[in-house]
DNA sequence: CTTGAACCTGTAGTCACTATAGCTTTTTTA
DNA sequence: TAAAAAAGCTATAGTGACTACAGGTTCAAG
């Protein structure tokens, strides 16, 4: 019936340490739980689903208050999609510029294969690319 | 003759602040340059080069540490390449993130097109994907 | 030769956690 | 059921990689 669990099930539910959701409460991400008689967290399904919208988000690069946004977003549904809009734009943004360094990486890793005796040149390949794109 | 330059010059060529070269040379990451008769920095080639490297490495993704093993290993040219490969792993599985977030916001907005009246589920979305690959 | 931009040191703040200390509560097991 | 172990609590400090600020000094252009 009480489908109640502690911090410590959250934590494994959501794929995080204890201390971050405590840390969420605190910076008022995560709503302040109900406590048992002893004085410990005690969580329920809500919870749960919103730390892990709050983890998966954080995992794929958005800051907390890009979170704190797309969770007010969720609430006042309206305006909903030229936020998603804008966000879409940003994860375009990001994903072109992480692509471009993966070649980039790839080129210096090719460049250490065809063996040059060794001499793996990393700091040239790395200091001369003037060219290569900055995001910010 | 005298190639010296300042410290506000050589964060220009680097594209960085000139806070930044001095959190750098405090933490030995960049050396102690020459001084001017009234105190102030001067730089030289060296020194511009070697900052140019931190800062590209730091935009590929590189830790501070990574790049100080980085420079170690230039010295003694052992193997630069397994840090690269560890990377590459790393913003290959990133981009994959992205891309399915980009797709899931793709959706999201096609949603709203199709007016259904506002209701964008935007929690559900992003806290179901557990089969999404988390990366560390 | 004056003015204002650039520089100096040192400290504190930021973000998103993570770790520690020193306790209390809850759960397990003998 | 009692004792031991695990998990929880608060509060504070530390991390990485900067960034900002205060309050002063030096340098270069007009």
């Amino acid at each position: 019936m009480s489908t109640l669990f502690s911090i410590g099930t959250l934590s494994k539910a959501a794929g995080c340490k204890v201390e971050t959701i405590r840390y969420y409460e605190k910076i008022g991400l995560m709503p302040e739980p109900a406590r048992s008689e002893g004085g410990q967290r005690r969580y329920h399904r809500k919870h749960r689903e919103r730390l892990q919208f709050i983890r998966h988000s954080r995992e794929l690069g958005f800051t907390l208050d890009d979170i704190r946004e797309l969770l007010a977003m969720s609430e006042q549904h309206g305006h909903a999609d030229s936020i998603a809009r804008r966000h879409r734009t940003a994860v375009q943004n990001r994903i072109r510029s992480l692509t471009a360094l993966r070649d980039e990486l790839d080129r210096m890793i090719e460049e250490c294969e065809q063996g040059h005796t060794g001499e793996c040149r990393v700091i040239e390949v790395l200091s001369d690319h003037q060219e290569c794109s900055g995001d910010h």
